[in-house]
DNA sequence: TAGGTCTAGATTGTCGACAATGATTCGAAT
DNA sequence: ATTCGAATCATTGTCGACAATCTAGACCTA
């Protein structure tokens, strides 16, 4: 998944940009610490300009603030920061599921319930957990069906990362992980009926209990 | 509302990026048309690095596209487009009044009355229609309500200004605007009782019947 | 000692020049 | 005449240097 947004990389501008936003997502980079425009500039061997381009990118992300005459620095990760986070992911992965019933093709339709399908296999034969990528997995499907262009780079450009850096930094993949399959099954169920209502229903509530249970850890 | 913004300007990039927005969103820059570093640093007599910069940050509002090697073009204004801004308004915003219903004082709700109170009145002695700038400042009280600081961030800083290009470029103000009135009363109405449920639903209507408003024009 | 001011250092903002890539035009060959 | 290719031109990407601004610490004053 990262390894595509790499290929599509053509000008260094971009490869800096994608490593910058892989260290920081990853943790590599400390959340809250400070983006010195030279100091990045010698440690990836890239001019200025591209870092000042790299950052400027990362903003717009919303995993670095700059102010200006200043600096910029790395978000810092909170609880509030992270309920008003999942509000938006309710409200928007919510309206996916809803436009997803209504404009994925049959076969879309068919592919998701062998990805969960294989999940579940895997599940049983080799007795790992549902995994946070099948999660992730299950959700971009949704999200590109909704055929909504800004939506898709909404959510999938932007929110995602953020996301996936409180999930990395947190340290995921709890107990209930489990109980989210069936939660996934249902909302297929609900798109392969074209019961928008029900499909946008069942997603809110799915990121709700998510919610829930990755807040626990941080408070 | 806009001067508020250009005070805001510290920087010369700044200046440039508000600058630049206006015209866009204004219409003074054609949708579609290519944006030439050189031609605009001429324009605008600032260097190119600057005018990147502000390029750079129109991109993250979606006001323009660039592709690596070959330029930024201003979006052009679809149909579709405009179908699918008004599907992410519909679940931002209605998410935006669920949690000003939860979270605005009572202070800024009787604000919010008197608001509408003023608008009311004007109508009555000026006899004049029910103004978009009416309708910007409700949608703006609420947004701002939800307490969110990023749902905020993406609606004002981001998708508030391609609305208006579309509400500029299409010719506003039509007879509908009167009835959207009583629709603000009762999502008042909604937040005053607390009622979070019923705020989102009346927000999420309201925007569904302003978009078929508007998308009536384009067709 | 607390507070304020001024200087020195470091960091960001802006600029012009060069390198690399994409577009266009002209020419040649079939 | 048309199509393919090469050279030329224009535009974007990258770089290092200079200017403007913020920060930290010393020094002075009350």
């Amino acid at each position: 998944m990262y390894d595509t947004q790499f290929k599509q990389a053509v000008t260094t501008s971009d490869k800096t940009f994608f490593q910058l936003r892989y260290d920081i997502v990853e943790g590599k980079v400390l959340s809250g610490s400070k983006l010195s425009e030279t100091e990045l500039s010698t440690k990836y061997s890239v001019s200025r300009a591209v870092i000042r381009e790299a950052i400027s990118r990362l903003e717009s992300c919303r995993l670095v603030e700059r102010k200006a005459n200043v600096g910029a620095r790395v978000v810092d990760l909170s609880p509030d920061g992270l309920v008003e986070l999942y509000q938006i992911r309710e409200s928007l992965e919510g309206m996916a599921a809803r436009l997803a019933a209504k404009n994925m093709t049959s076969e879309e339709i068919t592919e998701l319930n062998q990805l969960l399908e294989s999940h579940a296999d895997k599940v049983k034969k080799e007795g790992s957990y549902y995994q946070e990528a099948g999660d992730v997995d299950f959700h971009y499907r949704i999200i590109l069906g909704s055929k909504n262009k800004q939506l898709i780079s909404l959510l999938v450009d932007g929110i995602y990362h953020l996301v996936r850096m409180y999930r990395v930094q947190l340290g995921m993949s709890g107990p209930r992980i489990t109980t989210a399959f069936d939660e996934h099954k249902h909302i297929v169920n609900a798109i392969q009926n074209r019961d928008e209502e029900l499909a946008e229903m069942l997603m809110r509530r799915h990121i709700m209990y998510s919610k829930n249970n990755i807040a626990n850890k941080l408070a």
